[in-house]
DNA sequence: CCTACCGATCGGTAGG
DNA sequence: CCTACCGATCGGTAGG
């Protein structure tokens, strides 16, 4: 089995979805839209994909995967919840920073999913922030404040999508490490007083 | 003159789509969605509204007026870098908890808006960024500090559309209060050490 | 992968 | 504010 250096015609397809859906949004890219830049025409595609919804679908729940993933090995490795609350940053950072387009799908084109893949991606997403609270849950941060750590935590890593640009002042690493300093200060800083 | 007490018919109009924006997204909403809420018929809109177009516009553009409105408050009376972060968290915070569907609009519909304004918007949306990151400019905070500081705040301050629900555990000056401690601590950590 | 085409629905208009 | 309607475009299928 050799190794496959091109995509297959379906895999061009997702990814070019991926582009045209983060550029102008699910709903405002049309398959016409998708085709003209596959070169090809629009009744072509649907020998590859079986609808519209099926790109979006696969788009989304590749991300929860690569997302939940990482939320198991911070939760299986690391000990303490300073670490935890790093590892968990880094790695959601590392995740968008590496597919910017899928990661922006992911974020804001969601709600588009057709029923019933729209019930279990939401499910699934309560189901990780949970984890995500309980990571890092070991009675040392008051519940407030770490409740609004984790949300302040999720909205800087999902904006994220909106500015980084490769090769721009700042690396993936710089912004984990800067935004864990953040709150890592401003939740220690309750502890200290 | 007397003082109206219920909305103009185009201002229903209006409230209705900013609801209905904000759940279902500009383009996944028709004419004859918020019509079947106003209780007519959808050709009936169109004697109070010029187009769907229009009542983007009108919601995207009133709400830049608040925030640059509160921004401009912000840079004429208050005076030292800490005051002026704080006060600028709090305005937004206010604004958006205020208003949550037309925020939600704004932050997340705007890039349906049609040219020139699309154009206007962006340009507008930037000016304001300058002016934020050099309102909080007193050569006290590091560049790359205060730029990510910037970031932080705009994505969170954005972020709590997703997640304010008035009469919940947070009120609109706890936000605040907490995202500007945050925010402080993590830059004066950095000026004392 | 293409040509040809379809039923549904869209934003919007005419005319009252 | 309604009925009646239109041209455009959508996602998708048939058949090769």
């Amino acid at each position: 089995m050799q190794n496959e250096i091109k995509l297959t015609r379906k895999e061009q397809i997702i990814t070019t979805a991926e582009l045209l859906f983060k550029e102008k949004g699910y709903m405002a890219t049309t398959m016409r839209d998708i085709a003209r830049c596959e070169g090809v025409e629009a009744a072509s595609l649907y020998s590859h994909i079986k609808s519209k919804d099926e790109i979006l679908i696969t788009i989304c729940f590749r991300m929860a995967e690569h997302f939940e993933m990482a939320m198991a090995e911070v939760n299986d490795i690391y000990f303490n919840a300073e670490e935890k609350l790093r590892m968990a940053i880094k790695n959601h950072v590392n995740i968008i920073a590496s597919d910017l387009n899928a990661s922006a799908v992911f974020l804001k084109e969601w709600r588009h999913l057709p029923e019933p893949e729209l019930g279990e991606f939401i499910s699934r997403r309560h189901e990780f922030k949970i984890i995500l609270q309980q990571g890092i849950d070991e009675n040392v941060f008051d519940d407030v404040d770490k409740k609004f750590a984790v949300l302040t935590i999720l909205s800087t890593v999902s904006w994220i999508v909106e500015w980084y640009k490769p090769g721009g002042v700042m690396n993936p690493d710089e912004i984990s490490e800067k935004l864990s300093d953040f709150i890592l200060t401003g939740l220690k800083k309750k502890i200290l007083n």
